[in-house]
RNA sequence: GGGCGGUUAGCUCAGCGGUAGAGCAUCGGUCUUACACACCGGUGGCCACAGGUUCGAAUCCUGUACCGCCCACCA
């Protein structure tokens, strides 16, 4: 039994006192820090790491507290727990915050100026053209930048009592994870994964970047059908084409119907003419063209979508790639091998007034030129369109960041194999335990439809470099198909700044030299490696068999495609693994109309204020009550309950702290009954939590806590706690309550750490020996074993006590009048 | 067009084969030596709709309707 002086107990409780107190000797103590050496099954999370160029919003606390309140109690259950916290600063988001914070613009080809440090651009130095800088600075641009970003969320995850070992921290371009991710590519190239490939590739015109279908999404645009005449070569006849894209019309490669359709089976064979450019093509039939769509027969352009390309390989068509990186029509010459026409001057007049017009531009144009009868390709004087353009909404592809329509553009990229092993990846899904189950499908649906090898490279700045030379042969093209990849022992490397073994800097970009890849990896080739980069990988080969796979993926549902496919990925690449054995899936936080959050919606609520209004415990509390994979509207109501939870333990924890007697074990049936019902509970909640339903547990623990300790057993017995004349009932009370209290702030602590903490502070961290109650053992049946029975005693004084409350309600009475006659009766059953 | 969730008290949600639940809100009562930031008692629901299985369905099956998410070849 505890004894302690009552005064010592606090008369209330300062939240933000606490939080700052604990927060503090947590750190000193290192009670969450992973010790590689501790005995038992170590329990390892894949954290997600922020980007941290984003901003702080609710559903970061919400999702990130799931992760922390099954980290809690797997590290009460006694396994060492392995939580590290990640800052995903590499990527597009952290380029645009630094281009516009210091007003740079990174050029590959700069030279590297050592030490360079540049204050926030003012407005004189705005006014002037932004600052070009090499990559190896910019990056160092980047990190400083974002080291502010990323002090702000360690404070929010400390002040939310992320019990994360911050030793282990890491971010996804510091040097630990540039090395791993260009072994990465090292494994992958030498296991014959990777390839680099010149193709028709989706691409963002205002990034100018390649980009991949994880992070392509579609977009309702408002177009318009135009009606366009074609030409048939060698007669008279002619037909119409619908189509959205009349500027790709100089791009046309070929006409396409459906095979079965009537109405164009005996043009299969012959050649189309174009308007305007006069453009020979042949006609193909396809069972991939709808005959109900449009007109039933269509253009096929290079390139207008992923069909487009589909033809183009198929039929081996020709190439007449109009559209540049930059969006924008090309200068090209009609009357050449590529170009042909049949009136290359004509073509060449009608092409020039739309050379450099950006897609928007050249479409307003070409629509106007469709309108003239000399741009008939069909000989009969109409002009090629026929009538007006007819408005339709249908979806466009767009860069999930972007602003424009993705086009198809051919470029060299690299590419790992993926489509080959769909089915192994399937497999790889079905290993692994999704919370909740249903999550599963988003993942198997993803990888059955995947339509393409996964687009690696990057036309950007702020990310891993390839670790790629090419040579330069005699002739000074680029070998491409021969690369020169770094040592392992060399990485991490910068091919733009770096040498190749064997080479000199005078040979670079020169005949018979080499060349250095310019490009980055897609950020998602390094965050798909955040356990290898948490682990150590190859780099601590010990400290990775420990810890891979990993136990617990938290991260949200929206990423399935990107984050958890491509990390399944890797794992099954490099190691023939599965990444860890859980996925955690949370939901979004809605607000309150139920509308996601977003900062184009501006309805983002920012974490701290609620923190300094309710406390961490009582936000915690909030996240804690939401299961995996459910959306939940924020409601601020449920953070005022979890405050008042907070104070309620305070105040139980004081009644109970304070009572003391002779120490003796609890014997009396309504002790044993309640010691029974709470191992029960325990019971229950274990189950709870070993499956990651802590919401649930929680609930249970709550409804227990306040319903049967607090509101009816402790009242039943703080008479006999305190009774002069009963020693035996009251040490048996005291010692019960003593009991209960204990399990019940162990089974709060990993939901409600600071206040958990405070009260084990006042008695039990000296009584057990444990100074935090995070490292003191999760309450198990076994410890409440020796207590039995009980249970219908229990269940009689708590119906006796509702009685009386009720008769006292009903006479208008206070709770506390004594009662002069009672009488009990068993009910009828 | 395909897949996956959801639809339960005014609100936020739990329950997922055996007499409809919690918290908040609402109405009324109580200062009771842990807590009035508390406690006690009450009001409130054809469990979206229609069929089916079952002795019994909010719970299982089949459809339908809304809401949301993910995906799909953009002519």
């Amino acid at each position: 039994m505890i004894t302690i002086d009552p005064t010592t107990l606090g008369s209330h409780f300062e939240s933000r006192e606490a939080e700052e107190k604990w927060d503090r000797r947590w750190s000193e103590a290192g009670v969450y820090r992973w010790d590689p050496a501790a005995a038992g099954q170590p329990f390892v999370v894949d954290t997600p790491p922020p980007t941290v160029s984003g901003s702080l919003h609710v559903g970061h606390v919400f999702s990130y507290t799931h992760t922390d309140v099954i980290a809690r109690h797997r590290r009460m259950l006694g396994q060492p727990v392995f939580y590290p916290m990640g800052w995903d600063d590499n990527g597009l988001p952290t380029e645009r915050r630094v281009q516009n914070y210091f007003h740079v613009r990174c050029e590959t080809h700069v030279p590297p100026e050592p030490g360079l440090q540049l204050p926030m651009a003012d407005d004189a130095t705005r006014k002037q053209p932004p600052r070009k800088v090499s990559r190896a600075n910019f990056i160092e641009l980047c990190l400083a930048l974002t080291r502010e970003d990323e002090q702000a969320f360690k404070s929010l995850w400390q002040r939310l009592a992320l019990s994360v070992d911050w030793s282990l921290e890491y971010s996804t371009i510091d040097e630990r994870a540039r090395r791993i991710a260009q072994l990465s590519f090292l494994d992958l190239w030498k296991k014959g994964h990777v390839y680099n490939l010149e193709a028709p590739t989706m691409w963002d015109v205002d990034f100018r970047t390649a980009v991949a279908q994880a992070e392509v999404e579609d977009r309702p645009v408002r177009g318009a059908f135009h009606d366009i005449r074609f030409g048939v070569e060698g007669t008279q006849r002619s037909f119409v084409i619908s189509t959205t894209r009349p500027e790709l019309l100089p791009a046309c490669v070929g006409v396409a119907a459906h095979p079965e359709d009537e109405r164009y089976k005996d043009l299969f064979g012959k050649r189309a003419v174009t308007p305007l450019f006069r453009v020979p093509v042949r006609i193909f039939p396809t069972t991939l063209a709808d005959p109900e769509k449009g007109t039933g027969i269509l253009m096929v352009c290079t390139f207008g979508d992923a069909t487009d390309v589909q033809w183009w390989r198929e039929e081996q068509l020709p190439l007449r790639q109009v559209i540049g990186p930059d969006g924008r029509l090309a200068g090209v010459r009609f009357g050449t091998e590529a170009f042909p026409s049949l009136d290359p001057q004509a073509a060449q007049d009608f092409y020039g007034h739309l050379a450099d017009c950006s897609v928007k531009e050249a479409q307003k144009r070409i629509v106007e030129l469709l309108r003239d009868p000399a741009g008939s390709a069909a000989g009969d004087g109409q002009a090629p369109l026929q009538g007006e353009p007819r408005p339709l909404e249908h979806p466009v592809k767009f860069f999930e960041k972007g602003d424009r329509p993705l086009e198809f553009i051919t470029t060299r990229q690299w590419f790992v194999r993926l489509m080959d092993k769909k089915e192994r990846l399937i497999e790889a899904g079905e290993r692994i335990q999704w919370h909740p189950e249903f999550m599963r499908a988003r993942y198997r649906n993803w990888t059955e439809n995947l339509q393409i090898d996964w687009c690696i490279s990057r036309q950007r700045y702020f990310g891993v470099p390839f670790p790629v030379w090419y040579p330069v042969d005699q002739d000074g093209r680029v070998r491409h198909d021969r690369p020169i990849l770094a040592e392992q022992k060399d990485l991490p490397v910068d091919p733009t700044s770096q040498l190749p073994p064997g080479f000199t800097e005078s040979q670079r970009d020169q005949k018979g030299g080499f060349t250095g890849e310019n490009d980055v990896f897609d950020t998602w080739f390094t965050s798909s490696l955040t356990p290898q980069i948490a682990s150590g990988w190859w780099l601590r080969p010990e400290a990775h068999q420990k810890l891979f796979p990993m136990d617990l993926r938290p991260q949200s549902h929206e990423i399935i495609r990107t984050w958890a496919f491509y990390t399944i990925a890797k794992a099954l690449l490099h190691e023939d693994q599965i990444p860890w054995k859980h996925v955690g899936i949370s939901g979004w936080v809605l607000d309150p109309d139920r509308k996601k959050m977003s900062k184009s919606k501006g309805n983002v609520l920012t974490p701290m204020h609620l923190l300094d209004s309710y406390g961490s415990d009582a936000v915690r509390y909030w996240s804690a009550g939401a299961k995996l994979g459910v959306d939940t509207a924020f409601d601020e109501k449920v953070l005022k309950v979890g405050k008042r939870l907070v104070l309620k333990l305070f105040n139980a924890s004081k009644l109970v702290l304070s009572m003391s007697g002779p120490d003796l074990p609890p014997s009396r049936p309504l002790d044993l009954g309640f010691l029974t019902r709470l191992r029960e509970l325990v019971e229950r909640a274990s189950r709870q939590m070993d499956g990651f339903e802590f919401a649930t547990a929680l609930d249970e623990i709550e409804r227990f806590f306040w319903g049967s300790f607090t509101d009816s057993y402790a009242e039943l017995v703080k008479g006999r706690a305190r009774a002069e004349d009963d020693p035996e009932g009251r040490g048996s009370a005291v010692n019960a309550l003593q009991i209960g209290l204990k399990a019940l702030l162990r089974l709060f602590a990993p939901f409600l750490p600071y206040i958990t903490e405070e009260c084990w502070s006042w008695g039990y961290a000296a009584h057990e020996g444990q100074p935090s109650i995070h490292r003191a053992p999760w309450p198990t049946v076994a410890e409440l074993s020796g207590f039995a029975g009980g249970g219908a005693d229990f269940a009689a004084a708590v119906a006796a006590l509702q009685a009386v409350h009720r008769a006292k309600t009903q006479a208008g009475a206070s709770v506390g009048r004594q009662v002069a006659f009672l009488r009990l009766a068993a009910s009828p059953a």
